[in-house]
DNA sequence: TAAATAAATTAGCCAAGGCTAATTTTCATG
DNA sequence: CATGAAAATTAGCCTTGGCTAATTTATTTA
């Protein structure tokens, strides 16, 4: 059975989430990549790192990088797949880029498994539906 | 000119949010009817109201309550706005409610102008057309 | 108006997550 | 294979925003 209601901290899904981005697109993740990719101290990394790993979140192997363990990539999947969602969201409204970056990263640590699916049904409809999407960009810029 | 840019924390968002409601609902805002109403010390309120009062978002009369300065006024409106915005949305996809409020209460702190007013007009659009919705209900209810 | 009660404050603590500076460990290369 | 560079760690510190327990201050009421 594997344990389930752990909810973990914005600051634990957001490194999660970044290793499993950089063991994808560089093929590896390690203490001075994450803290690259987050724009903070290997300092602060080491101790996170040190944290997930006692819970259960990744294995260390010194200067050769990061793995996550079953537990820790189903965490990091799951806070990638809201990611996701919440990004398509934002740009099927229209909203601007950078914009939508720092505000996906600021909600998805706060969203319910219902809210999101929820969400991503209205996306699925609103992308096969470009009028409707039109007549709300519409109504947003008169409303300003 | 009143000054704009200056970004607050979420604690101190939910605590003029709060100070707000408690003023429209009781009529004032104690030390102890905020810590009531948000579920925390009398103490912690003591401290935060401190803060409040030196950044200029409060004046304080003891055993008396809060009165919001016109810029604490302006900031508890903007997240309140947020807040209905955030809940009206997640209402119309259907959303529980008990989700709803944890999850409005968790995004709010993180929705750039841009993205709110987007889904404003999307919650117009949606609220006009309840075939839409139910489309959208339906469709969650498949992917389940 | 004095005593009881309620509100507020103070002092001292804690955990989470950041930071810098200094040090250690490993790797890569001449 | 020695050494310089890169990666990692350690030590010690900071801020935010909570907490409890003890104390003070104001309000109410008998």
């Amino acid at each position: 059975m594997t344990k389930t209601g752990n909810r973990s901290s914005s600051a634990v899904e957001d490194y999660l989430e970044r290793i499993q981005e950089l063991i994808e697109t560089k093929g590896y993740a390690r203490v001075v990549d994450i803290a690259g990719s987050l724009g903070i101290s290997q300092a602060s990394v080491t101790n996170m790192v040190k944290r997930l790993d006692a819970e259960g979140f990744v294995r260390h192997e010194k200067y050769r990088g990061l793995v996550l363990t079953e537990e820790g990539e189903s965490i990091a999947k799951a806070i990638g797949k809201r990611h996701r969602i919440l990004t398509d969201f934002l740009n099927l409204l229209g909203v601007a880029s950078a914009e939508v970056e720092r505000d996906v990263e600021g909600m998805e640590h706060h969203l319910s498994a219902d809210s999101l699916e929820a969400i991503e049904s209205l996306c699925r409809e609103l992308s096969s539906n470009p009028e409707l999407l039109l007549r709300i960009k519409r109504s947003e810029r008169e409303s300003k």
